[in-house]
DNA sequence: AGGTATTCGTTCGTATACGAAGGAGGTTGA
DNA sequence: TCAACCTCCTTCGTATACGAACGAATACCT
């Protein structure tokens, strides 16, 4: 079947995207025993890079939308995954924190990760990780 | 800022899913005059590469849920952008076929798309492209 | 022929995504 | 001081995503 050999030929944006989803579905299903989302596990990477951020500062560091990040984090604090913390100085923040649970959990989550990506990545001889993880930042 | 510099330290993952998001945000502001999404514009070029294929056909092609396909598909017809023909051999299947509004803008489409890939390639080398389309097809 | 298994498309539930608008809280400048 | 402005978060609307269950139609197998 030449149909399958090029399907919407050359086009990267289409490579990218099934990239990310195959990639996003392997993560999915690993995260799946934990209830957590894929989302939702990089939230708490971003907590425990540096606890105490705010919903701001926070989809900033991970480039994600604010009106996406609000229903996440609301379902994170319900699920307590994470908590929501009031600022006395300034009434329209409040700091994030991972919770009791998900420190719990801090060093197996991280070690899950790192074998996802050794995972995905393990098609490629080592120059190649190193040549795509550097193409693929420079995109973004 | 070592922060900017670091986020989420060397993830493949990450790095796959904001270059995603980088130039899936740009085409779409690029198909934003025609009223096309991003998924919209890619069920017309498969309908191109063939058309009359059926729904399920379609989503193997261009690797698509079918549930999220049919919903797609739904507005598609009703925007007036395919046809969904009935199979008078199979009660079960519909064929589909890109609408005359679609025709009379295809050589346009494309050529956006074309013009779209090569913007997002722009920052490498020829050498970089063609590695980075192969490292990101094998990874699907 | 007839019952079982498959296939096809839809629908439902949940979770991203993100533009746009909105409300509460802060900051600033005359 | 107070009005204009800005920031932070939420909400709404729409569009993916996708697992799961479902009804209709077809295929298969004995």
């Amino acid at each position: 079947m030449n149909r399958l050999q090029n399907p919407v030929p050359d086009c990267v944006i289409f490579f990218l995207a099934k990239a990310y989803q195959k990639a996003h579905a392997h993560f999915k299903k690993q995260l799946q025993p934990y209830g957590l989302t894929n989302i939702q596990h990089l939230v708490l990477e971003g907590l425990w890079y540096e606890a105490g951020q705010t919903a701001a500062e926070l989809g900033e560091f991970l480039i994600l939308d604010k009106a996406t990040l609000s229903g996440v984090l609301d379902r994170m604090d319900k699920a307590d995954w994470i908590r929501k913390v009031a600022d006395p100085e300034d009434g329209r923040i409040f700091k994030l924190y991972p919770s009791e649970r998900a420190n719990g959990l801090k060093e197996e989550l991280i070690a899950l990760r790192q074998r996802t990506n050794e995972e995905i990545l393990s098609p490629f001889s080592l120059e190649e990780q190193v040549l795509l993880k550097r193409l693929l930042k420079d995109m973004s």
